[in-house]
DNA sequence: GTACCTGCAAATGTTTTGCAGTACG
DNA sequence: CGTACTGCAAAACATTTGCAGGTAC
């Protein structure tokens, strides 16, 4: 998987491994708090390097979810052409994959010259539970 | 269009003027830089504070296009719904508009439990001449 | 005249980098 | 064994904030 000319430390697996432990999505830092205490011995440069190298190889994907820094999401060599809904309330992030988007997003990218590489679809919604009660379960404290 | 317990100083003029002064997307920094280079005289923290206004207020779009620093779209209040293409080779943006995604994309929303507030589309690809000549006319220096 | 606003500089937070020591292969 | 990698701490950025002084209304 990467035996190309690159080493296989115990930090990068371990960061490599906590990255693909969950579906969730994560930022760096949140990332190297969750090797911290999973006893791992990593420091926080290493961390940013190995994401940056997963990045670049196209196995985790970078995203801007409107938060304040960028998020990884994991499940990108799964389903790379997935998108996102962002609850307005609560930011929670919930996945979701549409053919039909998907044809007509390379109707329209072929249209206009262009050759599609990678889709980031993000959509700020308010989910049931907002609508509903005017306040998301999983908000806040 | 701004008179709602907010006071019009020189300083919010001026960057409401440079904001909207052209279509293309800017980032906070240079903004700033534009701003100087006009002779205008606004503190840094007063052009942050100004653009967190505008997005507030839905007259101006903070968009993640994959570099660094958060992007700022003036052309959002025109229209709404509207994708970004982005080159990989010259980071070059172009703007697009399809009402076929618009229809799906509620419809994907719907069949979700959300109801949708604001959508961010953004597709990763190729130009005409960066495949046809490998490098982009507008690739680095 | 009085809030609200600005500018500065410091604080905050994130990501990158130089370099000496370490360890994979 | 040599070279790539790590960790540290400092640097480089981006953005936010506290506060004293300024200004729109």
């Amino acid at each position: 998987m990467r035996s190309q000319s690159m080493r296989l430390t115990l930090q990068r697996r371990l960061v490599v491994e906590m990255t693909f432990a969950t579906r969730d999505h994560f930022t760096a830092e949140s990332l190297l708090a969750q090797c911290r205490r999973r006893n791992g011995k990593v420091s926080r440069a290493t961390v940013y390097r190995t994401l940056a190298f997963l990045v670049k190889a196209g196995l985790l994907r970078q995203v801007g979810l409107g938060q304040q820094s960028p998020q990884y999401d994991p499940n990108f060599a799964d389903a790379p052409r997935h998108g996102h809904f962002v609850c307005v309330d609560c930011q929670k992030v919930v996945e979701f994959h549409d053919p039909c988007l998907d044809v007509r997003e390379s109707i329209v990218t072929k249209e206009h010259g262009f050759s599609p590489k990678r889709v980031s679809l993000q959509i700020e919604a308010s989910c049931d539970a907002f609508r509903e009660k005017g306040v998301c379960p999983r908000r806040a404290g």
